[in-house]
DNA sequence: ATGTATGCAAACCATTTGCAACTCT
DNA sequence: AGAGTTGCAAATGGTTTGCATACAT
């Protein structure tokens, strides 16, 4: 999967903006918190809050996922998390540092960055044609990706498929 | 209950098709199957699961809902119902008749055509830079309806705001 | 007659909420 | 001290499944 940004074992940059995002709010740095905040960086790619619950792997300690539900949504409304949808199963979750427009694919989920020029000349075609300010960061633009369009051809064109 | 209702001028070309791609399959035109075909087509618009169910503000018999369900993973197999997922929210479902490629509002559900000239354009544009193969019929090229993009650009920029 | 489809209930998954106990600041 | 947080359990919303009955062919 290509994953747009290469987050470095860095948690310092993470845990500093989140430390004055939130008090600037009057709201905690608690433990909990802060894992979710490490399981983010830790797993490098888009996760799920049940992978964060469960500790990325044993990489951070596991907890409860209501909290995580509640922390995500916390970090998200200070702008430091967002979450994005592949259309079916759960939410993805990631750092907002870089706010890259993706393209992604529908069955597999992989994903890629698509270039901020030809984001912006896409949304003007957009605009032109429908009035519609075209948007690639909350919800990725849909698609497959090489290895799953290739696998499609190969199979003879098919219905979509209920990959859940 | 016997719902008289009046048979509009589309449910033809719609029953004749799925009685031809039911048969063939060794499927049945139940009557439970011929309702959701009927609403379906009676809305006019992609609706939800439950819609149907519901009958289409009584355009149609209400029905079970696990049944349209069922009925609706049929119909969509056999290429005759195609189902489109807005990112929040319940999916929604939709003759397959037309393949249209869209564009969808984020916040409201608004949807509006992508001419085909322009999804092909973007297609290429994509697959030059990403190698992924963009597609707008199942999942919506995602933005932001012109109403919605104002309410947003007056309210100053903010964070998403889950609509839920 | 016979395999399909239906209706209802229960199960499921992702996510949210109620609440008493707890802990940052 | 006291508001913010946590963990656990229970509730939600959307969708799926088990099963005995009813129906299309």
């Amino acid at each position: 999967m290509t994953v747009p940004h290469l987050t470095p074992a860095v948690e310092a940059p993470t845990v500093a903006a989140a430390v004055g995002a939130l008090r600037h709010r009057g709201l905690r740095l608690s433990a909990a918190r802060r894992v979710v905040l490490e399981a983010l960086f830790a797993a490098g790619r888009p996760v799920t809050a049940e992978e964060i619950a469960d500790g990325i792997g044993g990489r951070v300690p596991p907890s409860d996922l209501a909290s995580v539900y509640r922390n995500l949504e916390v970090l998200e409304r200070l702008g430091l998390v967002r979450h994005l949808h592949l259309g079916h199963g759960p939410s993805l979750f990631a750092p907002a540092g870089d706010h890259h427009e993706l393209v992604a694919c529908e069955r597999c989920g992989a994903s890629a960055a698509i270039a901020p020029r030809l984001a912006t000349a896409m949304r003007a075609a957009v605009r032109a044609a429908t009035g519609f300010e075209a948007r690639f960061s909350h919800l990725p633009l849909p698609g497959l990706c090489p290895r799953c369009h290739a696998s499609t051809s190969m199979t003879g064109g098919h219905h979509d498929v209920r990959t859940r």
